[in-house]
DNA sequence: ATAAAGTGACTTTTT
DNA sequence: GTCACTTTAT
């Protein structure tokens, strides 16, 4: 059979595995998109499944454009029909289709995270809470993990006072949702979940389509999503999920590992399989990754292997600070780049926090070297992408307070405080939402309730209501691109971002971004416009193939893959993060995120370790991370900068260290090249300086070598000899 | 009603 | 150092 041509024993089970429910426990690098998707593909032309009967769930669009195209590109034929997609997506599609048993409207809107803070806000207010004291965001969190765990207002268990406000924000902030026609990220799970199990019969008819269920990433799935797929999958029961507990690091956000454990228990007929060959890493970086996660306990055992010996030990370099570190990437890419060892879109720089991208952004522009930054300032977070989207959306649903709220006086159109605040009372009294007295205002002038408002108010009020009243009717005639050029039209959006500021002109650019996005959807309607930018996350605009080195998150990184990867902040309070010290489960995901990073190297790792980090702008000295201690030496090449204190690491074991801020001072630096010295270099032989200066922390050296000619080099890396 | 200036709070990861 | 929010001045 073709289709099992490139696949080992193992993934061959697995493709081939019958009906029923089956689990395959996938170490990293070892093909598991690979065997999902050939599995996809068997289904269909050996088992004559018909894709309209597949359902296959990722948690990244990126991820599930990647199985589409590959699925696509193993059976060369149409897989219409098949619902193939992220959790969210899939759950957005089932709801838009059966509102009719929920208290929504099919037109609904996704709030997204700052949406979302804004309802909390609200809430708060409502219940009389200082928002200072209870924080938004932590309320937040507190409602997202009870939704994930299928707990609605009612149920919510109330141990201390804090749990008691939650509950009374938790309750309001439901129905602030209810009242805008809204969903958030939750809801969509919650709602779909609920759904399937209170109505048998919508339950039964999803669960008959889908003869298989193929889920990737299970270590992820919270309660919610678990459950779903136990109902999507109770017909047939044929349900393959592919997952590896040791790369769950969204614990944070509702995901249990344990579900994999839970899925033994619940499917006793469960067919396992372990992938444990890696195709990824060289043997190497696999011994050093195996040693971090090792001395995690709760796992399924792996014994991985590869199938690639010989690389080049992993290095872990010591740093004198953040900005030493920074300039340590950006001159490790520059060397191993001028040597032609690498080209620059092999590398990954991997940070825990996404605050630790500005210093490695300036080191980078500072070398005028090119890079990718994924996620940070996200596109779909920027002020003008938003108001666009806001516009867009209440002509959706104008109940949509929030982007009601957002636009009224952007542009400014003179609607300020008293003005709003005359709407919103209005709204209280005739039970109506602000976007439906809009509406009326704008339709009829001659409205009883024109007489809440003062002349110029009123005036005003009846612009905007009149545009929406008149955006609401091209809705059913224009596409989402031609909608969105006649609000910007309509609204002078253009002249009002494009002051003619450098500033400005990017805020064009990205209103032109979004332009050429909507007009992809020509002929799908605003609403899954909508839905899709509301789903989308920043990753799933990364390309995979760049020719830049990229920055990312350690997070954002799974399920990726680079030649040479660098880890930076390897110190206690970054990795591990401070937020873990006081929990041992998310002491353990810290773990699991690290051996996350490690596993996407292929060729080379570097790990940084700095002594001082810059907190709050002012420096601190912080000790290695722990992680680092269950690395033996001899796994590694240890290397320090100029700057850097020595003796952190001594033969075999780790010496901890504290060192106070009478030590940090400046180390006096003295150069070691002088011009007309000779030298000798690993690569390029015997060559003589012809000039050095000091760069940083570091020593440029520029060298005519008698074989290569004039090269610049960075003395701490190049390994230079200087010939007597 | 708006712009400028000041304050404080926060930094984990995101569909 | 940065953002969001508040106060103050125009």
């Amino acid at each position: 059979m073709e289709i099992l041509e490139e696949l080992n024993s193992q993934q061959q089970q697995a493709v081939l595995a019958g009906y029923g429910p089956v689990l395959v426990l996938a170490g990293p690098g070892s093909g598991k998109t690979r065997v999902l998707t050939h599995r996809i593909a068997y289904l269909i032309t050996h088992r004559g499944v018909h894709p309209y009967n597949i359902l296959a769930v990722t948690f990244t669009n990126k991820a599930a454009r990647e199985m589409e195209d590959r699925v696509i590109r193993l059976i060369g034929e149409d897989i219409r029909g098949m619902t193939l997609g992220t959790f969210h997506a899939t759950c957005a599609r089932i709801l838009r289709g059966e509102s009719n048993n929920l208290p929504f409207e099919s037109n609904y809107v996704i709030y997204d995270a700052d949406d979302q803070i804004s309802i909390v806000k609200q809430a708060l207010k409502e219940v009389q809470i200082d928002d200072k004291k209870y924080r938004p965001s932590g309320v937040h969190a507190s409602i997202s993990r009870a939704k994930n765990e299928l707990i609605l207002p009612d149920d919510f268990p109330v141990n201390t006072y804090h749990d008691e406000v939650v509950k009374r924000v938790y309750h309001h902030y439901q129905n602030l949702l209810l009242s805008n026609n809204a969903l958030d990220f939750d809801d969509l799970l919650l709602w779909t979940a609920f759904l399937l199990e209170e109505y048998p019969e919508v339950r039964e008819k999803y669960s008959r389509r889908y003869e298989h269920v193929l889920v990737d990433e299970f270590q992820d799935t919270n309660l919610a999503q678990y459950l779903l797929l136990n109902h999507l999958s109770s017909f047939h029961n044929n349900i393959f999920v592919v997952g590896d507990t040791d790369q769950s690091i969204y614990r944070w956000r509702g995901a249990d590992y344990r579900n994999l454990l839970r899925f033994e228990k619940d499917y006793p007929d469960l067919q396992t399989i372990l992938l444990e060959q890696n195709y990824r890493s060289t043997q190497e970086i696999l011994d050093v990754a195996m040693r971090v996660i090792d001395r995690h306990p709760l796992r399924t055992p792996k014994h991985l292997f590869t199938s690639r010996p010989g690389g080049s030990k992993p290095v872990l370099h010591e740093v004198y600070d953040d900005k030493e570190e920074s300039r340590f990437v950006v001159d490790t890419a520059a060397d191993l780049v001028a040597r032609d060892k690498a080209s620059p879109g092999d590398f990954a720089v991997m940070y825990r926090t996404n605050a630790q991208s500005r210093i490695l952004e300036e080191a980078f522009l500072q070398a005028s070297l090119p890079y990718r930054l994924v996620g940070a300032q996200r596109f779909y977070g920027r002020r003008e992408v938003k108001d666009i989207i806001a516009y867009l959306r209440l002509v959706q649903n104008p109940d949509d307070e929030i982007s009601l709220a957002r636009i009224i006086n952007i542009p400014r159109r003179g609607i300020g405080d008293k003005t709003l605040f005359a709407l919103y009372t209005l709204s209280q009294q005739t039970n109506r939402t602000s976007g439906d007295i809009l509406l009326e205002l704008g339709g009829n002038r001659e409205s009883p309730l024109n007489r809440a408002f003062n002349n110029q108010a009123l005036a005003n009020l009846n612009h905007l209501g009149s545009l929406l009243n008149k955006w609401k009717n091209l809705k059913e005639h224009q596409t989402p691109f031609e909608l969105m050029d006649t609000i910007i039209k309509d609204v002078n959006y253009q002249e009002y971002i494009d002051d003619g500021s450098d500033e400005g002109h990017d805020r064009w650019e990205n209103v032109q971004e979004l332009r050429r996005l909507a007009y992809e959807y020509m002929d799908s309607g605003l609403e899954i416009f909508l839905e899709r930018v509301a789903l989308v996350s920043d990753q799933d605009t990364l390309e995979t193939t760049t020719s830049v080195p990229t920055l990312l998150t350690l997070h954002a990184a799974k399920g990726l893959e680079f030649p040479i990867v660098i880890i930076v902040g390897l110190n206690e309070g970054t990795l591990p993060h401070s937020r873990s010290f006081d929990d041992e489960e998310e002491m353990l995901e810290e773990r699991r995120l690290f051996y996350v990073g490690i596993t996407r190297a292929k060729d080379r790792l570097y790990l940084i370790s700095p002594q001082n980090k810059t907190a709050f702008g002012y420096p601190e000295p912080v000790q290695p991370s722990r992680f680092l201690d269950d690395i033996p030496t001899d796994l590694l090449e240890e290397t320090r900068s100029l700057h850097a204190y020595p003796g952190l690491r001594s033969s075999g074991q780790y010496r901890r260290t504290f060192w106070g801020a009478a030590e940090t001072r400046e180390i006096p630096y003295e150069k070691k090249y002088v011009p007309g010295q000779h030298v000798q270099h690993p690569e390029w032989g015997e060559g003589m300086v012809l000039n050095s200066r000091i760069e940083g922390s570091d020593e440029v050296v520029d060298i005519f070598f008698e074989a290569v000619g004039l090269k610049r080099v960075v003395a701490s890396l190049a390994k230079l000899v200087i010939v007597k």
